[in-house]
This record gives structure tokens, sequence and C-alpha cells, in this order.
DNA sequence: TCTCATCCTGACCGTATGGTCAACATGAGA
DNA sequence: TCTCATGTTGACCATACGGTCAGGATGAGA
């Protein structure tokens, strides 16, 4: 693995553990297996190793968005998109972490992405769901709290991981679990919007 | 205001904005308006300091659990919670958003509060959920994953406040934009788990 | 073998942090 | 007025932090 990977690996670990400023380059260079002075030579601060991170996160997030476009209705496209968003908080805890961290503090590194590209994200979605409510596909809920809600549902299984696996006694959740959450998830949802036939 | 009310309220903001390793004890008592010597006649260490701010929203969280227990049904009880829950992310966000961070970073200070008090207040919760189902009164959705859902949604309008803002225009939501979101969750979910007459 | 760009690293530096401490202010009770 | 517990504070200290730098490896091409 690449010293610049390795790097990224570890820093979105320790970020995603102790915050911005709980994390010390230090210790990312001791996840790493690298000396301290080498991290500075791929990024010349620890504030631009950051941004690189939650770069990276944000390229994930939007992928899931490919399975809303093109859906027949709401019950196929927000239903693949609960699944892409469940499968994104299994698979990279993490980065789900740094950005939830990041928002919270007020997104002094990538509050011009929110303005941007989230922004005009979100107005082509809530564009699709009033289509689907002017159909009569779904009951006719507000666009964008539905959206707020999907997010918050599915990034939880990310950003309270720990503590959702404290009250499952200690242990992370089986794949069984992880196929009831979805299945929940969903059948609340997709119900709940009036999109199950 | 007393000297040791006004640093609690000075560092629940600074640890809800810059999270426990980012805040310094400098900026806190800034803040409060105090030399920071005079804090640590009142809390020996940062963390300790700290650790008050997390217990005493933890208190907050307890009391929006009373709604659920005396409630007739599903759709009193749990629309009840969802009210009280949205009015703690309206009124108390830097709470919500200490607590979130400290979870996330797999909850040093206050693990005990995750094995002992939150999981038996969830395990409660879950049996009154089973009782109703078994009544009819809702559909048969797993409780655990259930109350995950309702904390997930309830907060992330406090912990995600500065993002829902950023969409909004730059502007907090307004009273009737609250309103909104408070009955667009209550429909969604009341709806979605069967228990709307 | 020599050259040189790339990559790597131990040692070091200025700064800011959490925490300490001796001294000082305040005010109620005798 | 004197006492003394409770608060308050500026100055100080050891430590750990982010970042720098000169110099050492490495390896491909000539």
């Amino acid at each position: 693995m690449e010293s610049e990977a390795l790097i990224l690996s570890a820093a979105e670990k320790v970020f995603s553990e102790a915050g911005f400023g709980g994390a010390t380059m230090q210790l990312i260079a001791d996840v790493a297996g690298l000396p301290k002075a080498n991290l500075h030579y791929y990024f010349p601060t620890k504030e631009a190793l950051y941004r690189q991170v939650v770069q990276s996160i944000f390229q994930i997030w939007l992928q899931a968005a490919d399975t809303f476009d093109q859906a027949e209705g709401p019950a196929e496209g927000i239903g693949a998109y609960i699944d892409a968003k469940m499968e994104i908080s299994r698979r990279f805890p993490s980065g789900s972490k740094v950005w939830a961290t990041e928002v919270m503090h007020r997104a002094p590194v990538i509050q011009d992405y929110l303005e941007t590209t989230l922004l005009e994200w979100t107005a082509g979605r809530a564009t699709i769901i009033r289509r689907w409510i002017s159909e009569g596909r779904m009951d006719a809920v507000n666009p964008d709290h539905l959206l707020y809600m999907l997010w918050a549902t599915t990034q939880h299984y990310a950003d309270f991981g720990h503590q959702i696996e404290t009250l499952n006694g200690g242990q992370p959740l089986s794949d069984a679990q992880w196929e009831e959450a979805k299945s929940t998830v969903k059948q609340v949802f997709l119900k709940g919007i009036g999109a199950l036939t």
C-alpha cells in the first residue's frame, strides 16, 4: 500500500475517533506506521490532510444519489436509496463520522460544499419527490424534511454505531440484524409516505 | 449568574463547537468572562468539566421519556415523544451535539451510562412497544430499530442544524418550519408503523 | 558507476496548552 | 475589629503540539 493511501486511511480512522482538534499528527503517523515528518511530505498541514479526508467521503455520499434518479417511482427509488445509504454506513462508518463532526462544528472546512454541491443535489431530489407526489405515487410529504429524515436514519447506524453496539450487548450488528435494520427502515418509510402498494 | 453555572454554560457551547480536543480552557474562560484559573477552582480538570456537561445533558434526554410511559397507545405516546425530542433539539442543540460527539468517539467518558441507564431505558420502552404490537395497536415493527429511527430523526435537527440552516438559504428554521418539521416527522412515523386511525 | 529526482527521517523549534500556586479579596459571624 | 472559610486571580511551569530542515536512502536511466 502506498504511503499516501496509508496516511489517508490512518487519518480517517484517527479523525473519526478523536475529532480534528483531538487528533494528533503523531498518532496518525503511528497508526500509519510512518514517521511523523513523512506525513508532511505528502500533506503540508494537518488541515490539508483533513480536507482531503472529508472530500473523499463526500464523493461516496454522492454516489448513493444515482439510485434515486433513474427510479420508476418512490418505492423503488427511495427503497434503493435507503439500501445504498445503509450499506455505506456499514462499510465506511469512519467517513460518516468525520462528516458528521465537521458539520456539527459548523463546517469550517467544507462550508463551500454545503452551499453548492449539496444544495443543488437536494433541490434536484426534492423536485423528483414533488413529481412523484403530483403523480399520486405517494403522500404529500414535505420533500426537504423527508430527505433529512432519510439522511438522519441511515447515517445514525454509522455515527452512533458504538451506542447501537453497546445496546446490542457489546456486539456489532450481525448480518441478520443489518438486514432487519434495512427492512425495518424501508418498511416504516415507504408505508409512512404512502408508497407501498 | 453564579460562576459555576456560567462556566457550565460556556463549556457546553465551546465543547459543542470544537469537540473535547479542540476546546481550550482559555476559550471557555473567555466565553464565561472569567480568568482561566477560576475554572480550576470549580472543576479540577478539563475532563471533569466535560463530564459534568455531558451528565446534565443526559438528564434532559431522560425527561422526554415520561411522555412515552403513561400514553394510551402508540399514536399518543410516540407522537408526544417526537414532539418532546424535537423541542429539546430546538432548545438545547449544543447539548445534543456534545452527546453525539461523545458517542461517536466511542463514549470515552460516559460509557457506563450507555451500559446501565440507557440500556435499561431502551429495554423498558421496547417492552411497551411490544405490548402495543401484541394489542394490535400498531404494526409488528422491530422496537429497537424503531427507537433508533426516532432518536436519529429528532436529534438530526440539532446535530445537523448547521447543514439544515445552510440548505434553508442560510436562515434558521422559522416557527412555521419547525411546526412543519414536527408534523412531517410525526405523520411519516405514525403512518409508517400503522398507528394512525 | 555516476546522476539526480523522488522519497524518507531524526532531531529540532516556537508556541500554546492544561494545570499549579501563592497571594489577594470578600463578607458573614463573633 | 478580628477571624476565617469561600472565592478569585496573575504569573508561572512542564509538556506536547504542529511544523521545519538538513541530510540520508533508493532506484531508474545513462
